[in-house]
DNA sequence: CCCAATTAATCC
DNA sequence: GATTAATTGGGT
């Protein structure tokens, strides 16, 4: 059959192309075949994503070639992308990139390569001058240049277009010639093998649920009940029980994926499951080489590797006869991705159990409101470890009230009476502590005493964070660096008031206090050095380190046996961001860092400073109240329309002229407003939380309602008639989980 | 009037 | 998203 074949091109927008199939490659082309044809004057690759047998159109061109034989898309990825296009609301080149990594996208079986610019030698420091008055974007990407780049990265930072730089090749100031990128394969070190271990009780009870829940073993075809949720406490030994589930469908001839939040895919996870099953697992890590990556997943689709562990991306692993999936942690936030298609990881791998009739373990200690929800509702099955393994002890969790402490030092301190006498304490036992700050730098924001005025980004929305060793003032949110200034701009007084902590603060105090102690920091301005990660948590396993300082970093999968005692040095925080999902983050964050505590032999203790020590999250979080906390967070949920009781969807508009922002966004929403059913409730437009970023300012609206089509449909219609002026975009994020 | 930068229109 | 054709606009 001389047939027709429906190809997106990794390239246009959210459309599909029909392109005539020769005689002579019929054989080879199949749904998602990689294949070059002809697009507009020039070749192009596409994917093929349908097959049929006429089109609307006579004047088709035909596919010129088929690049990869073997589809890299299986029939169940491609539907996966379809979906996601369809329900994120993202073009679908966007989905089937996403569905495939770059290393085998870009695989060079062609001659496809990058871009790389060199200056020529008639280039002086003096032609940029000279070309500034006339064009002045080319005299920028001089200037950009240096020795050489690539052409993609040129243009980023010049902020020139293609186009300059072609002209400039021209006038013979630069040379562009091709260049491939180096594969480097890196050497596996040696992991020791592994046994399964005894399981509690409770842990045979969730191991037999899931087993199962893998029985009714049709290959092929949805399962009414597939997914199962597994509450089980910090320490109670989820992990074996993955390990235990995925042996049982290994020996069944199946294959697993497991997915991990990226920061907790540590060398020391991945070892519980290299050192379990060896070879047979494939890890696919965001900093693995082009080449290595490129290595793992043709190991999982030759079927060579039976087990793909990896964060967010590796939901899509080609795994052979998949059988399971675990999504550990599914509540954590870094499931989402933060760019088109903004899918989140967790729902994808249900809606992959769906299609390829595999099963879903979700399992968290602080499950997401979502996803108990679903569990309560019966829509998953429920399996429990309110124990933590070998009768180790949950923590005692105090909680420190704050304002009582001020009036009784006259003064507000960083660190309470007990904290340091708890402090103390571990010093003298030799045993370890963790201090826990969700926020980085010195003090958040630096003040005139006199006139008041604060420090803020020209960029962004927010105040500058003062990074005391390096002497600057830092943004957060763009990365911007600034001098600290030697008098106030406003008013001219030379005093300056730092107010606000950060983890910087807390580990100067620290060392003030216990200058005999071993005191660390761990947070992402020290470990953006390469290996800084490691032997920091190495020194702290060593005993070099007494009192370990972090952010979020460490509050998730840390386990030190010898760490006794958590200090949480501001739970308010995460509180008071405005974000409906701010009382849950909390609790979550509370319980998972208490988790770290008492890992050994010796009960754990948890300090928790706050100036709410009444707040539902906290009281909760101390009793380990999972129950209760979402007892009373469903009534609020429910009352305002929030998820679970509805999707979210939420959109933002961004540009750099705030009028022509405000007045596109408002002309859209009413558009909008029209075509939307009663069910859809619509909230603003308003200014984003964080109104400006990056020297954008964004306005957004957010829409609720039961079905997500019944939001998505109509916002699709009216994004693909409105005319958004120039410099202005905008986004859609279902599903959404942070609002900012 | 020339060149470069911006904008609009295509792509099976 | 990329490429090209049409339009605008500043400088000489």
């Amino acid at each position: 059959m001389a047939g027709i074949a429906k190809i997106v091109v990794d390239l246009a927008l959210n459309r599909e192309f029909d392109y005539l199939v020769p005689e002579s490659l019929g054989g080879e082309l199949a749904l998602g075949s990689k294949v070059m044809v002809p697009f507009g004057r020039s070749q192009r690759v596409g994917y093929v994503v349908g097959l049929a047998d006429k089109s609307a159109r006579s004047d088709l061109k035909p596919v010129t070639s088929v690049v990869s034989k073997t589809p890299l898309i299986t029939d169940t990825t491609l539907e996966l992308a379809r979906w996601m296009s369809d329900y994120y609301c993202a073009p679908i080149e966007h989905a089937v990139r996403t569905v495939l990594p770059g290393a085998v996208r870009r695989k060079k079986s062609g001659f496809k390569e990058m871009l790389y610019v060199t200056p020529s030698d008639s280039v002086t420091p003096d032609t940029a001058d000279s070309l500034r008055k006339r064009s002045p974007k080319q005299a920028a990407v001089l200037e950009s240049l240096g020795d050489g780049m690539f052409m993609a990265e040129l243009v980023k930072a010049s902020g020139a277009s293609a186009q300059a730089v072609r002209a400039l090749e021209k006038k013979d100031l630069l040379h562009i010639a091709s260049r491939s990128s180096i594969r480097d394969p890196l050497a596996r070190h040696t992991i020791l093998k592994t046994q399964p271990l005894n399981l509690m009780p409770e842990q045979k009870v969730a191991l037999e649920a899931i087993k199962a829940m893998l029985l009714p073993s049709t290959p092929a075809g949805p399962k009414d009940n597939h997914v199962i949720l597994l509450h089980g406490v910090t320490g109670s030994g989820k992990t074996e029980v993955y390990l235990q589930a995925i042996e049982h469908v290994l020996a069944a001839g199946g294959g697993s994926i497991v997915l991990v939040p990226e920061i907790s895919l540590t060398p020391q996870a991945v070892e519980r499951f290299v050192g379990r099953f060896g070879e047979t697992v494939a890890v696919l890590h965001s900093n693995l080489s082009e080449g290595e990556r490129h290595d793992e997943w043709h190991r999982i689709l030759d079927g060579k590797a039976r087990i793909a562990i990896g964060a967010r991306s590796a939901v899509f692993a080609p795994v052979k006869d998949l059988r399971l999936i675990v999504v550990d942690e599914e509540h954590d936030g870094s499931y989402k991705q933060d760019e088109s298609p903004r899918y989140n990881a967790r729902d994808v791998a249900v809606m992959r159990g769906v299609m390829a009739g595999c099963s879903v373990v979700l399992g968290s200690a602080t499950p997401s409101a979502e996803s108990y929800a679903n569990a309560k509702s019966g829509k998953y099955s429920l399996a429990s470890l309110p124990h933590r393994a070998d009768h180790r002890q949950m923590p005692s969790i105090r909680v420190v009230d704050m304002r009582i402490e001020t009036e009784r030092e006259g003064r507000v301190n960083v660190f309470s009476r007990d904290l340091i006498d708890a402090m103390r304490d571990r010093l003298n036992k030799g045993e370890q502590t963790i201090l826990f700050l969700n926020r980085r730098g010195f003090s958040t924001s630096v003040v005139c005493p006199k006139c008041g005025h604060v420090a803020m980004c020209n960029q962004c929305s927010v105040s500058y964070t003062y990074h005391r060793q390096t002497e600057e003032l830092r943004c957060h949110i763009c990365g911007g660096v600034r001098r600290v200034p030697t008098h106030c701009p406003e008013c001219g007084d030379p005093a300056f008031k730092f107010a606000g902590i950060g983890t910087q603060r807390v580990e100067s105090i620290v060392k003030q206090i216990f200058p005999e102690a071993g005191v660390q920091r761990m947070d992402s301005d020290v470990t953006s050095r390469k290996d800084a990660h490691w032997e920091i948590l190495g020194d702290f396993r060593s005993g070099k380190t007494d009192i370990l300082i972090g952010t979020q970093m460490i509050a998730k999968g840390l386990d030190f046996p010898n760490v006794t005692l958590i200090g949480v040095i501001y739970a308010d925080l995460s509180l008071h961001v405005p974000d409906f999902r701010a009382g849950e983050r909390t609790f979550q964050l509370l319980t998972q860092v208490s988790g770290r505590a008492g890992r050994g032999d010796v009960p754990g203790e948890v300090l928790v400073q706050t100036y709410t020590p009444f707040h539902v999250a906290v009281q909760c979080a101390q009793r380990a109240d999972f129950e209760g906390f979402y007892e009373q967070e469903y009534e609020f949920r429910k009352e305002l329309c929030y998820p679970p009781f509805s999707h979210l969807v939420c959109l933002t508009v961004k540009g750099t002229i705030e009028e022509k922002v405000r007045y596109a966004i408002e002309v859209f929403s009413k558009n909008l407003q029209a075509r939307l059913p009663d069910t859809v409730m619509l909230s603003g437009p308003a200014p984003a939380p964080l109104a400006k970023a990056k020297g954008f300012y964004r306005y957004q609206l957010m829409l609720r309602s039961r079905s997500v089509r019944s939001i998505v449909g109509p916002v699709r219609a009216e994004l693909d008639s409105f005319k958004w002026p120039p410099k202005v975009s905008c986004s859609v994020d279902v599903d959404a989980i942070s609002l900012m």
